[in-house]
DNA sequence: TCCCGACTGTACTGCGAGTCCAGTTGACCC
DNA sequence: GGGTCAACTGGACTCGCAGTACAGTCGGGA
Protein backbone atom coordinates (compact mmCIF):
# COMPACT_ATOMS: atom_id res chain seq x y z
CA UNK A 1 0.00 0.00 0.00
CA UNK A 2 2.84 2.44 1.00
CA UNK A 3 4.09 2.11 -2.39
CA UNK A 4 1.54 4.03 -3.93
CA UNK A 5 2.08 6.82 -1.64
CA UNK A 6 4.37 9.56 -3.39
CA UNK A 7 7.75 9.93 -2.37
CA UNK A 8 7.24 13.51 -1.33
CA UNK A 9 4.86 12.41 1.00
CA UNK A 10 6.51 9.31 1.93
CA UNK A 11 9.31 11.97 2.86
CA UNK A 12 6.75 14.12 4.85
CA UNK A 13 5.17 11.30 6.66
CA UNK A 14 9.08 10.16 8.02
CA UNK A 15 10.02 13.73 8.33
CA UNK A 16 7.11 14.41 10.92
CA UNK A 17 7.28 11.69 12.93
CA UNK A 18 10.78 12.14 13.39
CA UNK A 19 10.25 15.58 14.20
CA UNK A 20 7.85 15.38 16.66
CA UNK A 21 9.91 12.87 18.59
CA UNK A 22 13.64 14.46 18.80
CA UNK A 23 13.02 17.83 16.84
CA UNK A 24 13.81 19.20 13.66
CA UNK A 25 17.62 19.57 14.35
CA UNK A 26 18.11 16.23 15.67
CA UNK A 27 16.78 14.65 12.32
CA UNK A 28 19.70 14.51 10.13
CA UNK A 29 18.22 14.34 6.14
CA UNK A 30 20.71 10.78 6.23
CA UNK A 31 17.77 8.76 8.25
CA UNK A 32 14.49 10.66 6.76
CA UNK A 33 16.15 9.49 3.15
CA UNK A 34 17.11 5.74 5.06
CA UNK A 35 13.41 5.76 6.10
CA UNK A 36 12.25 6.42 3.13
CA UNK A 37 13.72 4.62 0.79
CA UNK A 38 15.44 6.63 -1.57
CA UNK A 39 18.50 8.46 -2.53
CA UNK A 40 19.78 11.70 -0.61
CA UNK A 41 19.83 13.55 -4.07
CA UNK A 42 16.24 12.36 -4.54
CA UNK A 43 15.76 14.25 -1.34
CA UNK A 44 16.85 17.45 -2.85
CA UNK A 45 14.94 16.73 -6.11
CA UNK A 46 12.01 17.34 -3.71
CA UNK A 47 13.05 19.95 -0.85
CA UNK A 48 15.84 21.96 -2.09
CA UNK A 49 17.09 22.20 1.44
CA UNK A 50 15.98 21.67 5.08
CA UNK A 51 13.84 25.23 5.53
CA UNK A 52 11.68 23.70 2.52
CA UNK A 53 11.20 20.56 4.25
CA UNK A 54 10.17 22.37 7.39
CA UNK A 55 7.26 24.62 5.59
CA UNK A 56 6.13 21.44 3.48
CA UNK A 57 5.30 19.81 7.03
CA UNK A 58 3.82 22.54 8.80
CA UNK A 59 1.75 24.01 5.73
CA UNK A 60 0.41 19.84 6.04
CA UNK A 61 0.44 20.06 9.89
CA UNK A 62 -1.57 23.43 9.84
CA UNK A 63 -4.16 22.06 7.28
CA UNK A 64 -5.08 18.93 9.30
CA UNK A 65 -5.26 20.73 12.55
CA UNK A 66 -7.77 23.37 10.88
CA UNK A 67 -9.54 20.18 9.26
CA UNK A 68 -9.67 19.20 12.58
CA UNK A 69 -11.76 21.50 14.31
CA UNK A 70 -13.65 21.97 11.90
CA UNK A 71 -14.69 18.25 11.70
CA UNK A 72 -15.14 18.35 15.69
CA UNK A 73 -16.92 21.61 16.29
CA UNK A 74 -19.32 20.36 12.77
CA UNK A 75 -20.03 17.32 14.79
CA UNK A 76 -20.44 19.11 18.07
CA UNK A 77 -23.11 21.45 16.64
CA UNK A 78 -25.08 18.52 14.84
CA UNK A 79 -25.43 17.24 18.67
CA UNK A 80 -26.60 20.65 20.23
CA UNK A 81 -27.56 23.82 18.63
CA UNK A 82 -26.54 26.17 21.49
CA UNK A 83 -23.30 27.53 21.20
CA UNK A 84 -22.49 27.37 24.54
CA UNK A 85 -22.94 23.52 23.94
CA UNK A 86 -21.39 23.14 21.21
CA UNK A 87 -18.11 24.83 22.51
CA UNK A 88 -18.18 22.59 25.88
CA UNK A 89 -19.25 19.25 23.13
CA UNK A 90 -16.25 20.36 21.16
CA UNK A 91 -13.88 21.00 23.92
CA UNK A 92 -14.94 17.05 25.07
CA UNK A 93 -14.43 15.88 21.89
CA UNK A 94 -10.80 17.41 21.26
CA UNK A 95 -10.02 16.35 25.15
CA UNK A 96 -10.90 13.16 24.49
CA UNK A 97 -9.29 12.90 21.14
CA UNK A 98 -5.60 13.75 22.80
CA UNK A 99 -6.66 10.91 25.74
CA UNK A 100 -6.91 8.80 22.85
CA UNK A 101 -3.76 8.84 21.47
CA UNK A 102 -2.12 5.78 23.24
CA UNK A 103 1.62 7.29 23.38
CA UNK A 104 0.18 11.36 23.89
CA UNK A 105 -0.22 13.81 21.22
CA UNK A 106 2.89 13.78 19.06
CA UNK A 107 3.45 17.18 20.20
CA UNK A 108 2.93 20.54 18.51
CA UNK A 109 4.66 21.33 15.73
CA UNK A 110 3.91 24.99 16.06
CA UNK A 111 5.83 25.87 19.45
CA UNK A 112 8.94 23.16 18.36
CA UNK A 113 8.78 25.93 15.36
CA UNK A 114 8.36 28.81 17.33
CA UNK A 115 11.56 27.86 19.86
CA UNK A 116 13.65 27.26 16.90
CA UNK A 117 12.85 29.99 14.63
CA UNK A 118 16.24 31.37 13.67
CA UNK A 119 16.65 27.96 11.94
CA UNK A 120 13.73 28.64 9.54
CA UNK A 121 13.08 31.97 7.01
CA UNK A 122 10.53 34.76 7.30
CA UNK A 123 7.86 32.43 5.34
CA UNK A 124 7.78 29.52 7.64
CA UNK A 125 7.95 31.97 10.55
CA UNK A 126 4.67 33.60 8.96
CA UNK A 127 3.15 30.43 8.30
CA UNK A 128 2.65 29.78 12.24
CA UNK A 129 1.59 33.08 12.83
CA UNK A 130 -1.13 32.73 10.41
CA UNK A 131 -2.03 29.92 11.74
CA UNK A 132 -2.42 30.71 15.37
CA UNK A 133 -4.31 34.04 13.86
CA UNK A 134 -6.83 31.52 12.21
CA UNK A 135 -7.52 30.06 15.63
CA UNK A 136 -7.48 33.27 17.17
CA UNK A 137 -10.19 34.49 15.19
CA UNK A 138 -12.23 31.57 14.99
CA UNK A 139 -12.69 30.94 18.40
CA UNK A 140 -13.18 34.78 18.95
CA UNK A 141 -16.33 34.40 16.75
CA UNK A 142 -17.14 31.32 18.41
CA UNK A 143 -17.14 32.98 21.75
CA UNK A 144 -19.09 36.44 20.75
CA UNK A 145 -21.94 33.80 19.44
CA UNK A 146 -21.67 32.56 22.80
CA UNK A 147 -22.09 35.96 24.12
CA UNK A 148 -24.73 36.89 22.74
CA UNK A 149 -26.92 34.22 24.54
CA UNK A 150 -25.19 34.48 27.24
CA UNK A 151 -24.04 37.00 29.75
CA UNK A 152 -20.01 36.78 30.59
CA UNK A 153 -19.82 37.21 34.56
CA UNK A 154 -16.76 39.01 34.00
CA UNK A 155 -15.34 41.53 31.25
CA UNK A 156 -13.11 39.83 29.12
CA UNK A 157 -10.83 40.06 25.97
CA UNK A 158 -12.45 38.28 23.29
CA UNK A 159 -9.25 37.88 21.34
CA UNK A 160 -7.34 36.56 24.35
CA UNK A 161 -9.97 34.43 25.26
CA UNK A 162 -9.87 32.87 21.31
CA UNK A 163 -5.85 32.50 22.25
CA UNK A 164 -6.52 30.83 25.31
CA UNK A 165 -7.76 27.97 23.50
CA UNK A 166 -4.52 27.82 21.16
CA UNK A 167 -2.39 28.44 24.38
CA UNK A 168 -4.13 25.54 26.76
CA UNK A 169 -3.54 23.16 24.22
CA UNK A 170 -0.21 24.33 23.39
CA UNK A 171 0.80 24.46 27.19
CA UNK A 172 -0.71 21.18 28.18
CA UNK A 173 1.23 19.53 25.33
CA UNK A 174 4.52 21.45 26.66
CA UNK A 175 3.87 19.81 30.21
CA UNK A 176 3.27 16.48 28.51
CA UNK A 177 6.44 16.53 27.02
CA UNK A 178 8.20 17.48 29.71
CA UNK A 179 6.84 15.39 32.13
CA UNK A 180 6.32 12.27 29.72
CA UNK A 181 2.62 12.17 31.34
CA UNK A 182 -0.18 11.42 29.02
CA UNK A 183 -3.07 13.09 29.63
CA UNK A 184 -1.78 16.37 30.67
CA UNK A 185 -3.12 17.98 27.47
CA UNK A 186 -6.54 17.27 27.79
CA UNK A 187 -6.76 17.63 31.41
CA UNK A 188 -5.66 20.98 30.75
CA UNK A 189 -8.83 21.20 27.86
CA UNK A 190 -10.84 19.82 30.50
CA UNK A 191 -10.41 22.62 33.01
CA UNK A 192 -10.40 25.64 30.56
CA UNK A 193 -13.60 23.84 29.64
CA UNK A 194 -14.66 24.45 33.33
CA UNK A 195 -13.96 28.20 33.05
CA UNK A 196 -16.17 28.46 30.16
CA UNK A 197 -18.93 27.01 31.81
CA UNK A 198 -18.62 29.31 34.96
CA UNK A 199 -18.06 32.61 32.75
CA UNK A 200 -20.91 31.86 30.60
CA UNK A 201 -23.39 30.67 33.35
CA UNK A 202 -25.90 32.92 33.00
CA UNK A 203 -28.67 33.12 29.90
CA UNK A 204 -29.18 36.53 28.94
CA UNK B 1 32.48 45.46 36.31
CA UNK B 2 31.93 43.02 34.13
CA UNK B 3 35.47 41.44 34.36
CA UNK B 4 35.00 40.43 37.68
CA UNK B 5 31.92 38.27 36.26
CA UNK B 6 33.55 34.83 36.07
CA UNK B 7 33.99 33.36 33.03
CA UNK B 8 31.84 30.53 33.70
CA UNK B 9 28.95 33.22 35.00
CA UNK B 10 30.26 35.06 31.83
CA UNK B 11 29.62 31.98 29.24
CA UNK B 12 26.19 31.36 30.75
CA UNK B 13 24.92 34.83 30.53
CA UNK B 14 25.79 35.25 26.63
CA UNK B 15 24.88 31.35 26.07
CA UNK B 16 21.35 32.23 27.56
CA UNK B 17 20.55 35.47 25.62
CA UNK B 18 21.69 33.65 22.23
CA UNK B 19 19.89 30.22 23.17
CA UNK B 20 16.61 31.99 24.24
CA UNK B 21 17.00 34.59 21.29
CA UNK B 22 17.62 31.93 18.38
CA UNK B 23 17.31 28.47 20.36
CA UNK B 24 20.01 25.96 21.26
CA UNK B 25 21.26 24.32 18.11
CA UNK B 26 21.31 27.59 16.35
CA UNK B 27 23.85 28.78 18.93
CA UNK B 28 27.21 28.12 17.77
CA UNK B 29 30.10 27.47 20.38
CA UNK B 30 32.12 29.78 18.41
CA UNK B 31 29.78 32.79 18.96
CA UNK B 32 29.65 31.90 22.71
CA UNK B 33 33.62 31.70 22.93
CA UNK B 34 33.68 35.19 20.95
CA UNK B 35 30.93 36.80 22.80
CA UNK B 36 32.15 35.92 26.44
CA UNK B 37 36.17 36.88 24.98
CA UNK B 38 37.62 33.24 25.59
CA UNK B 39 39.13 30.64 23.41
CA UNK B 40 37.43 27.37 22.30
CA UNK B 41 39.66 25.48 24.66
CA UNK B 42 38.66 28.11 27.66
CA UNK B 43 34.98 26.58 26.99
CA UNK B 44 35.58 23.13 26.65
CA UNK B 45 37.82 23.63 30.17
CA UNK B 46 33.84 24.54 31.66
CA UNK B 47 31.82 22.38 29.83
CA UNK B 48 32.90 19.08 28.46
CA UNK B 49 29.95 19.48 26.01
CA UNK B 50 27.33 21.52 25.12
CA UNK B 51 24.69 19.27 26.74
CA UNK B 52 27.01 20.11 30.03
CA UNK B 53 26.19 23.86 29.14
CA UNK B 54 22.50 23.22 28.36
CA UNK B 55 22.25 21.66 31.81
CA UNK B 56 23.98 24.53 33.61
CA UNK B 57 21.92 26.89 31.82
CA UNK B 58 18.85 24.98 32.74
CA UNK B 59 19.43 24.83 36.72
CA UNK B 60 20.30 28.47 36.55
CA UNK B 61 17.19 29.32 34.82
CA UNK B 62 14.70 27.16 37.27
CA UNK B 63 16.53 28.86 40.07
CA UNK B 64 15.95 32.14 38.87
CA UNK B 65 12.19 31.37 38.23
CA UNK B 66 11.60 29.10 41.43
CA UNK B 67 13.17 32.62 43.75
CA UNK B 68 10.82 34.76 41.37
CA UNK B 69 7.88 33.02 42.21
CA UNK B 70 9.02 32.95 45.85
CA UNK B 71 9.40 36.97 46.10
CA UNK B 72 6.37 37.16 43.88
CA UNK B 73 4.21 35.34 46.66
CA UNK B 74 5.77 36.82 49.82
CA UNK B 75 5.44 40.12 48.56
CA UNK B 76 1.62 38.96 47.58
CA UNK B 77 1.13 37.74 51.39
CA UNK B 78 2.28 41.18 52.61
CA UNK B 79 -0.07 43.09 50.83
CA UNK B 80 -3.24 40.57 51.52
CA UNK B 81 -3.34 37.55 54.38
CA UNK B 82 -6.38 36.10 52.69
CA UNK B 83 -5.21 32.68 50.05
CA UNK B 84 -7.38 34.00 47.30
CA UNK B 85 -6.26 37.54 47.07
CA UNK B 86 -2.76 36.66 47.59
CA UNK B 87 -3.12 34.36 44.92
CA UNK B 88 -4.48 36.98 42.96
CA UNK B 89 -2.14 39.76 43.61
CA UNK B 90 0.68 37.09 42.85
CA UNK B 91 -0.46 36.75 39.41
CA UNK B 92 -1.04 40.32 38.41
CA UNK B 93 2.20 41.07 39.71
CA UNK B 94 3.63 38.15 37.49
CA UNK B 95 1.31 39.53 34.56
CA UNK B 96 2.68 42.76 35.00
CA UNK B 97 6.31 41.65 35.48
CA UNK B 98 6.00 40.18 32.30
CA UNK B 99 4.45 43.16 31.03
CA UNK B 100 7.19 45.50 31.44
CA UNK B 101 10.02 43.53 29.82
CA UNK B 102 9.89 45.77 26.64
CA UNK B 103 10.95 43.27 24.26
CA UNK B 104 8.71 40.77 26.18
CA UNK B 105 9.91 37.64 27.64
CA UNK B 106 12.76 35.95 26.30
CA UNK B 107 10.78 32.76 26.27
CA UNK B 108 10.97 29.57 28.59
CA UNK B 109 13.67 27.75 28.41
CA UNK B 110 11.44 24.85 29.56
CA UNK B 111 9.52 24.65 26.63
CA UNK B 112 12.61 24.94 24.66
CA UNK B 113 14.27 22.22 26.38
CA UNK B 114 10.93 19.69 26.15
CA UNK B 115 10.92 20.86 22.21
CA UNK B 116 14.57 19.60 21.74
CA UNK B 117 15.15 17.03 23.81
CA UNK B 118 16.87 14.50 22.14
CA UNK B 119 19.49 16.78 22.20
CA UNK B 120 19.82 16.30 25.92
CA UNK B 121 20.54 13.81 28.32
CA UNK B 122 18.31 12.15 30.81
CA UNK B 123 19.61 14.58 33.72
CA UNK B 124 18.27 17.33 31.85
CA UNK B 125 15.60 15.88 31.17
CA UNK B 126 15.01 15.11 34.56
CA UNK B 127 15.86 18.25 35.39
CA UNK B 128 13.28 19.91 33.55
CA UNK B 129 10.39 17.05 34.69
CA UNK B 130 11.07 18.04 38.41
CA UNK B 131 11.17 21.94 37.71
CA UNK B 132 7.54 21.57 36.52
CA UNK B 133 6.42 19.09 39.01
CA UNK B 134 8.01 21.53 41.70
CA UNK B 135 5.23 24.15 40.61
CA UNK B 136 2.98 21.75 40.08
CA UNK B 137 3.11 21.04 43.99
CA UNK B 138 3.81 25.07 44.91
CA UNK B 139 0.35 25.99 43.24
CA UNK B 140 -1.41 22.78 44.29
CA UNK B 141 -0.58 24.04 47.98
CA UNK B 142 -1.90 27.63 47.38
CA UNK B 143 -4.97 26.24 45.71
CA UNK B 144 -5.85 23.65 48.48
CA UNK B 145 -5.53 26.94 51.28
CA UNK B 146 -7.96 28.61 48.97
CA UNK B 147 -10.24 25.79 48.96
CA UNK B 148 -10.20 25.42 52.58
CA UNK B 149 -11.73 29.25 52.62
CA UNK B 150 -14.01 29.04 49.45
CA UNK B 151 -15.84 26.18 48.67
CA UNK B 152 -15.15 25.92 44.51
CA UNK B 153 -18.05 25.99 42.45
CA UNK B 154 -17.43 23.59 40.13
CA UNK B 155 -15.31 20.40 41.22
CA UNK B 156 -11.71 20.55 39.92
CA UNK B 157 -8.76 18.32 39.85
CA UNK B 158 -5.97 20.12 42.39
CA UNK B 159 -3.02 18.91 40.81
CA UNK B 160 -4.09 19.84 37.34
CA UNK B 161 -5.04 23.44 38.56
CA UNK B 162 -1.45 23.61 39.33
CA UNK B 163 -0.47 22.64 36.21
CA UNK B 164 -2.66 25.16 34.85
CA UNK B 165 -0.28 28.21 36.04
CA UNK B 166 2.96 26.63 34.24
CA UNK B 167 0.58 25.56 31.22
CA UNK B 168 -1.00 28.92 30.87
CA UNK B 169 2.63 30.79 31.09
CA UNK B 170 4.73 28.62 28.77
CA UNK B 171 1.47 28.54 26.13
CA UNK B 172 1.23 32.56 26.58
CA UNK B 173 5.06 32.43 25.68
CA UNK B 174 4.84 29.78 23.05
CA UNK B 175 2.05 32.50 21.14
CA UNK B 176 4.25 35.64 21.92
CA UNK B 177 6.86 33.86 20.17
CA UNK B 178 5.27 32.75 17.32
CA UNK B 179 3.23 35.66 16.69
CA UNK B 180 5.57 38.29 18.06
CA UNK B 181 3.44 39.95 20.05
CA UNK B 182 4.33 41.09 23.68
CA UNK B 183 1.91 40.64 26.16
CA UNK B 184 0.10 37.75 25.17
CA UNK B 185 1.46 36.04 28.28
CA UNK B 186 0.70 38.15 30.33
CA UNK B 187 -2.60 38.58 28.99
CA UNK B 188 -3.11 35.07 29.60
CA UNK B 189 -2.23 35.12 32.93
CA UNK B 190 -4.62 37.68 33.53
CA UNK B 191 -7.40 35.07 31.87
CA UNK B 192 -6.41 32.66 34.21
CA UNK B 193 -6.74 35.20 37.20
CA UNK B 194 -10.21 35.49 35.91
CA UNK B 195 -10.84 31.59 35.75
CA UNK B 196 -10.20 31.69 39.70
CA UNK B 197 -11.64 34.34 40.70
CA UNK B 198 -14.95 32.97 38.74
CA UNK B 199 -14.42 29.30 40.42
CA UNK B 200 -13.27 30.60 44.29
CA UNK B 201 -16.45 33.30 44.31
CA UNK B 202 -18.27 31.67 47.82
CA UNK B 203 -16.83 31.90 50.93
CA UNK B 204 -17.37 28.50 53.24
C1' DT C 1 11.44 7.45 -31.03
C1' DC C 2 12.39 10.90 -28.13
C1' DC C 3 11.62 13.56 -24.27
C1' DC C 4 10.94 14.37 -19.52
C1' DG C 5 10.13 13.95 -14.76
C1' DA C 6 11.63 11.28 -11.09
C1' DC C 7 14.89 9.76 -9.46
C1' DT C 8 20.24 7.15 -8.28
C1' DG C 9 25.07 7.58 -7.07
C1' DT C 10 29.16 9.69 -6.24
C1' DA C 11 32.26 13.11 -5.32
C1' DC C 12 32.99 17.46 -3.36
C1' DT C 13 32.91 21.83 -0.04
C1' DG C 14 32.16 23.85 4.31
C1' DC C 15 30.78 24.27 9.02
C1' DG C 16 30.47 23.23 13.64
C1' DA C 17 31.18 19.85 17.59
C1' DG C 18 34.25 17.61 20.05
C1' DT C 19 39.30 15.74 21.09
C1' DC C 20 44.07 16.26 22.19
C1' DC C 21 47.58 18.41 23.83
C1' DA C 22 51.50 21.41 24.54
C1' DG C 23 52.34 25.64 26.35
C1' DT C 24 51.43 30.23 29.20
C1' DT C 25 50.19 33.05 33.16
C1' DG C 26 49.13 34.51 37.67
C1' DA C 27 48.06 33.30 42.57
C1' DC C 28 49.07 31.14 46.71
C1' DC C 29 52.05 28.08 49.45
C1' DC C 30 56.19 26.61 51.66
C1' DG D 1 62.50 31.85 45.04
C1' DG D 2 60.91 27.52 43.50
C1' DG D 3 56.95 24.47 42.90
C1' DT D 4 52.21 23.63 42.19
C1' DC D 5 47.82 24.25 40.48
C1' DA D 6 43.77 26.22 38.28
C1' DA D 7 42.51 28.78 34.48
C1' DC D 8 43.14 29.37 30.60
C1' DT D 9 45.36 30.00 25.00
C1' DG D 10 46.05 28.19 20.46
C1' DG D 11 46.41 25.05 16.99
C1' DA D 12 45.85 20.76 14.69
C1' DC D 13 42.94 17.13 14.02
C1' DT D 14 38.53 13.92 13.22
C1' DC D 15 33.88 13.31 12.28
C1' DG D 16 29.09 13.94 11.02
C1' DC D 17 25.92 16.45 8.53
C1' DA D 18 24.03 20.09 5.19
C1' DG D 19 24.20 21.45 0.87
C1' DT D 20 26.13 21.53 -4.23
C1' DA D 21 26.97 19.61 -8.62
C1' DC D 22 26.30 16.81 -12.00
C1' DA D 23 26.34 12.70 -14.88
C1' DG D 24 23.69 8.89 -15.59
C1' DT D 25 19.29 5.67 -15.39
C1' DC D 26 14.57 4.30 -16.07
C1' DG D 27 9.72 4.13 -17.21
C1' DG D 28 5.74 6.31 -19.26
C1' DG D 29 3.37 9.38 -22.39
C1' DA D 30 3.16 12.31 -27.19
Amino acid sequence: MDQKVDTRSRILNIAEAAVLEKGFEATSIEEIVAGAEISRGGFFYHFKDKNALARAMLERYIDAENTLYDDLFARARELNDDPLHCMLIGLKLLAEMLEEMPTGHPGCVIASTAYQDRLFDEGVRDLNRQAILGWRKRFRGMFEEIAQVYEPREAVNMDALGDMVSGVVEGGLVLQRALREHNNASEQIMLFRTYLKLLFADKK
